[in-house]
DNA sequence: ATCCTTGCAAATGATTTGCAAGAGT
DNA sequence: ACTCTTGCAAATCATTTGCAAGGAT
């Protein structure tokens, strides 16, 4: 297990219980929205409170702890933040699977006149799992 | 231009005053985000209302004749569909760029046991003329 | 001791809905 | 003519804010 409280003291942040709450919801979960994020920690910390996790989604994003996943037409996800990687989403299941970007894709990234700060890069399709279904 | 009209009926919806202003709004502007597609569409038709847009918006996603983009932290944009291809967002100025994805990288966007449908690729930077600044 | 964070309730903002009137085929 | 779409206002849902009390360093 990581030690969410070094984690977020390396990022200028306090480690407070909510905090840690949060961290460790979206580690076991891998991806998470904020609602089951809430929903997640409240059987811990029942008084933990939405606005709190909005809060502190905002301040963990802005000090790169972790990093927001846009979903087509559905709430953003959250991970925490490691290398980069490509998400493969299934339309089905909703189910978020990562994986490598390949070095020959890494290359293709490299554009001219265009300074690379961050890749989103997203495959909507069917996992293994709802094809056969 | 493109016909509109023709476009929405290929894609069984009918062709509207509303519906056709929103998708010429959205070609003229390339990507473009649903309050500026109200801001842009109100000048021609000042009784156009907002709950029009988000209803189309819907259908005419749902119907394949626009693409969302989903931004980090902003409001998504729509684009018109087009054949596949990567997003430069720029950070510093909000400007998106189109570019081709490369037969490479295609070929590496092909997962085993998953089913592509749709890829998003949006790379986050700076653009040529933000660099400079 | 100091400054930051929390939880609550209220405020704001975004999106959706119901419905009667109007438009498209 | 028939069915779908529009515009309005109201309802709902999501997110943010202000503030007093409590917690972290």
């Amino acid at each position: 297990m990581t030690d969410y409280i070094t984690l977020l003291k390396e990022h200028d942040l306090k480690a407070t219980i909510q905090r840690t709450s949060i961290l460790k919801s979206i580690d076991k979960a891998g991806h998470i929205n904020i609602d089951e994020i809430y929903e997640d920690v409240k059987e811990q910390h029942p008084t933990l409170s939405l606005a709190t996790i909005y809060k502190n989604i905002i301040l963990m994003q802005q000090n790169k702890v972790i990093v927001e996943v846009p979903m087509n037409n559905q709430k953003s996800k959250y991970e925490l933040k490691k290398d980069e990687h490509m998400h493969l989403i299934c339309e089905a299941c909703g189910n978020i699977q990562d994986t490598i970007i390949s070095p020959q894709t890494q290359e293709a990234l490299v554009i001219k006149n265009f300074t690379l700060n961050n890749a989103q890069i997203n495959l909507y399709g069917l996992c293994q799992t709802c094809q056969s279904n």
